[in-house]
RNA sequence: GCCGGAGUGGCGAAACGGCAGACGCAAGCGACUUAAAAUCGCUCGGGUGAAAGCUCAUGCGGGUUCGAGUCCCGCCUCCGGCACCA
């Protein structure tokens, strides 16, 4: 072994050694219990700094983790590389995204083989290659022909600065989650995937996700949205059309005073009245004109105006007017409400802007009095704004049969009530919409429709697929698909009757692509299917799923879904993709996050030149608890470099590693420091595995940390020729692996291990060498600790207790007097009640 | 407003209801060296004390318990998600 640690010299002879051995390429093996590892596939953007570090490490320590464990371990990677950013990259630098999407890929792998990452690159897929994105199409013929793909004039989102329409999930706060432009609404025919026909199994099967952050699972949930409630039919007065409105208390529907439908309500133009007709029309333009920001930033105060006509309350007969305003949203619910300015804030501040009538139909429990008792506490039918606003529980007032009924029976009582008389039903709604997956850009995957003047809409029948992306294309943005203009791509027979016909130009949202990468890494050269089922069935659903929480909602959503339309047509078995999720915290500098355009970055190029990939990926496990950002520190680098200098030196001088956990001795012919070594060795391999399987790294590498030094420690005072050194060496080894795995493998070999490292079985704890010999029990007097003893490991509570008795301080405190009270707790502390 | 998560030394952070601050960074002192780097050793939450020790201390206020950073109740602050969703 050389006499000093040259990362440099050793890092790349292993990762050849791994790489030519194809060491992590598996085949499914019906013996071996599977483990299927995944980190988010990267978009490939070229170069990669420590935040991606922190996440591949975490990966790659899983899979030689499991691997060692005994597992058959799937970890493949691949590149998410269609998309806006590699269009707007080349778009500035003048290389085509076909040229470019290839170098920064290159790039990246060298990169990630520099860290030391293991993959089986025999599954390496690329989305915007045409034997993948043959398979994303395939994917959207199978939602077509499940009724889930269809397309629809709608108002969308548009950025106006990506030239192209936006799915609701990304668009945040109003603005464009790419480039934060403002987002604004167009009328569009576009293509959507009908994801909320699954909104209910996204929602409830988010119970059984029980590996992943509760974070997550509460961030999907808001975003689904589901709320309970009913769905009331309202007469128009005069027309034959009733109107149907959604609410949440169907319950409080006779203090409803007045019906307000959504600007983009279709009944509006109907029973509007003549005398308002011009001023409905005009509102209605002027609310379409508004921006999500602005109705946001105009939320206190609320707009309308009256249809001039009138509805009649389904309950009590009767009458009042009905309202346009656009508090009222057209794409939730049935996009009219019944107002009830007595028990809903919203309609409350509606009905005293424009003087409409409020009554109370609740009231909090204690102020109860019958209704007409008292007018003061129960009003009826006021107008004004002496009468309050009251969301809470209570009891219903002013509400016929209801009357006396306590607001935790009143709802389910009139559902029952209205689906007696046939005046509504119960119903539920969701916040969630469906996904909208049509873009107005190049780079993407072309969505497989021709368009024929006979036969109307037409799927790309499979086997002429993939439709192929043209690569001679000018493709700069003007709001139409660039593949408009591309007269050999548009032109195409109709696949059924074959007179010419026109293909559909836009091309597929990229979150489409990344919904179902996971499956294709089960069996990815396979050219009749997306995959096989069999063996997707062997790998999925994929247990450690690894990656960044900013994907908790599309990404994650998109790819449940995904799944569960393909079991449901039985491509696969498993419900849910990803049975364990991992979202691992930024790594930030300056306190921001690192990206390229900040110039905030550590290149991860730079550490592997000044420290090496172990030092790197052995600090970037240690900068803190892996779910949390982390400030980027050049200092604890230099620390954990240090670190591993000293784990070197530990093995100067002949050290032998064995197999990790054999002692070929009996417990009592080692020393007593010995013992205390190897004590500390299988302490260490036990909280180690623990701390992985439940993924708190920076403490698994501080244990090491202790251990090293506890070798230290005992080289200094025996040296290291001993066997308690040498089985202390090897599994310190072992447990450093996985993490630091070029190190390990460099010292293993120089130490006569035999083969690879990395193949070796994960050290098992041994109890009895890892079983205390003697104990420091706490002495306690009144809770607060005023001794310590070392008593023999298995020492009972009578001897515990009578040397607690013992110690001087406790003799003090007690003064001659007997304790009141004594509590033990086995082999660790006595406390004394005085 | 609703729903999650989090508040511990100078810093990153540890602690099955049982010794608060492991491990590391920074800092200080010392050894080695002509010197520096590297390496090694010691100190390192506050107050008090010569020391042993005593005492205060895990965002704030209560509570449960022999014992609370940890559990319960009520607050405060920060981060994230949703939000005119009827």
């Amino acid at each position: 072994m050389d006499d000093r640690y040259r990362p440099r010299e050793i890092e790349p002879r292993w990762q050849k050694m791994w790489h030519d051995t194809k060491m992590y390429f598996v085949k499914e093996d019906a013996m071996k219990p599977k483990f299927y590892t995944l980190v988010m596939f990267p978009y490939p953007s070229g170069d990669l700094h420590m935040g991606h570090t922190r996440n591949y490490t975490i990966g790659d320590l899983i899979a030689r983790f499991r691997t060692m464990q005994g597992y058959n371990v799937l970890n493949p990677m691949g590149w998410d590389s269609f998309g806006l950013p590699a269009e707007s990259a080349a778009l500035k630098e003048g290389i085509h995204p076909s040229v470019r999407t290839p170098d920064n890929i290159a790039r990246m792998k060298e990169q990630l083989y520099k860290t030391g990452m293991i993959y089986d690159w025999d599954r390496e897929v690329a989305s915007y290659q045409p034997d993948y994105y043959k398979w994303t199409q395939w994917m959207f013929l199978l939602m077509y022909e499940r009724g889930l793909a269809y397309r629809k004039r709608a108002s969308v989102n548009w950025c106006p600065s990506d030239q192209t329409v936006l799915a609701n999930e990304q668009v945040v706060n109003g603005q464009c989650e790419r480039c934060g432009a403002e987002v604004i609404k167009k009328d569009l025919t576009q293509w959507f995937f009908r994801i909320t026909e699954y909104a209910d199994r996204l929602l409830n099967d988010l119970d059984l996700l029980e590996g992943w952050p509760e974070r997550v699972r509460t961030m999907q949930r808001n975003w689904i949205g589901r709320s309970t409630g009913a769905e009331m039919e309202f007469p128009v007065e005069g027309h034959d059309e009733k109107i149907k409105v959604y609410t949440t208390r169907p319950d409080t529907v006779f203090g409803a005073t007045f019906l307000v439908l959504a600007p983009e309500h279709p009944l509006v133009a109907v029973i509007t009245s003549a005398e308002q007709k011009q001023e409905v029309e005009s509102y209605i333009t002027l609310a379409r004109k508004r921006t999500d920001i602005e109705r946001l930033s105009t939320e206190k105060e609320k707009t309308g105006v009256f249809t001039g006509a009138y509805a009649t309350n389904p309950m009590n007969g009767e009458r009042f007017p009905i309202w346009v305003a656009d508090y009222v949203l057209g794409t939730y619910g049935t996009g009219a409400i019944q107002a009830v300015p007595g028990s809903d804030e919203r309609d409350h501040a509606f009905a005293i802007k424009y003087g409409l009538p409020i009554m109370t139909v609740v009231q909090p429990e204690g102020e109860f009095v019958v209704a007409g008792d008292d007018p003061a506490v129960a009003p009826v039918l006021k107008q004004g704004s002496d009468v309050p606003v009251y969301t809470g529980p209570g009891v219903m007032v002013n509400s016929g049969p209801l009357d006396g009924m306590p607001t935790t029976e009143s709802k389910d009582a009139t559902i029952a009530l209205l689906e007696a008389e046939g005046k509504g039903k119960r119903a539920t709604s969701y916040r969630l919409r469906d996904w909208l997956i049509s873009r107005q850009r190049y780079w993407g995957a072309p969505i497989p429709i021709v368009y024929c003047d006979d036969c109307g809409e037409v799927p790309v029948p499979l086997e002429q697929l993939p439709v192929v992306l043209p690569t001679d294309v000018e493709f700069t943005p003007d709001g139409q698909s660039p593949l408009l203009r591309v007269e050999s791509f548009v032109n195409a027979p109709c696949p059924r009757c074959g007179k010419s016909a026109r293909r559909e130009t836009d091309t597929m949202d990229t979150f489409v692509d990344s919904s179902w990468y996971f499956l294709r890494f089960c069996d990815p050269h396979n050219t009749e299917a997306p995959f096989d089922p069999a063996k997707a069935n062997y790998w999925t659903p994929v247990d450690q799923y690894t990656g960044g929480v900013e994907h908790a909602i599309l990404h994650l959503l998109y790819s449940r879904f995904f799944m569960k339309v393909l079991a449901d047509a039985g491509w696969v078995q498993a419900q849910e993709p990803f049975l364990r999720l991992f979202t691992q915290g930024m790594i930030t500098l300056g306190g921001a996050k690192m990206s390229k355009s900040k110039g905030n970055v550590v290149p991860v190029d730079d550490m592997i030149e000044r420290y090496g990939a172990d030092t790197a990926r052995l600090f970037v496990l240690f900068i803190g608890p892996p779910d949390e950002d982390a400030e980027w520190s050049d200092r604890g680098v230099e620390g954990m470099h240090r670190f591993l200098n000293r784990v070197w030196r530990l093995f100067e001088g002949k050290v032998t590693v064995g197999s990790g956990s054999s002692h070929g001795q009996a417990l009592g012919d080692y020393s007593k420091s010995d013992r205390d070594l190897l004590r500390k060795v299988h302490l260490t391999i036990s909280k180690v595995t623990f701390d992985i399987e439940r993924f708190h790294f920076n403490t698994a590498v501080s244990a090491i940390m202790e251990l090293a030094n506890t070798m230290q420690a005992y080289r200094d005072a025996h040296g290291p020729q001993t066997s308690a050194y040498s089985e202390a060496a090897t599994n310190l080894l072992l447990l450093l692996a996985p993490m630091a795995p070029h190190i390990a493998e460099e010292i293993w070999q120089a130490s006569g291990g035999s083969d690879s490292i990395h193949r070796q079985p994960w050290p098992a704890v041994n109890e009895e060498l890892a079983a205390a010999e003697v104990v420091t029990v706490v002495i306690q007097v009144n809770g607060k600790v005023r001794d310590k003893v070392e008593l023999p490991a298995d020492v009972g509570q009578d001897e515990a207790i009578n040397a607690a008795m013992q110690s001087e301080r406790v003799k003090q405190y007690l003064d001659g007097k007997e304790p009141k009270k004594v509590h033990y707790v086995a082999g660790r502390l006595v406390n004394i009640v005085i």
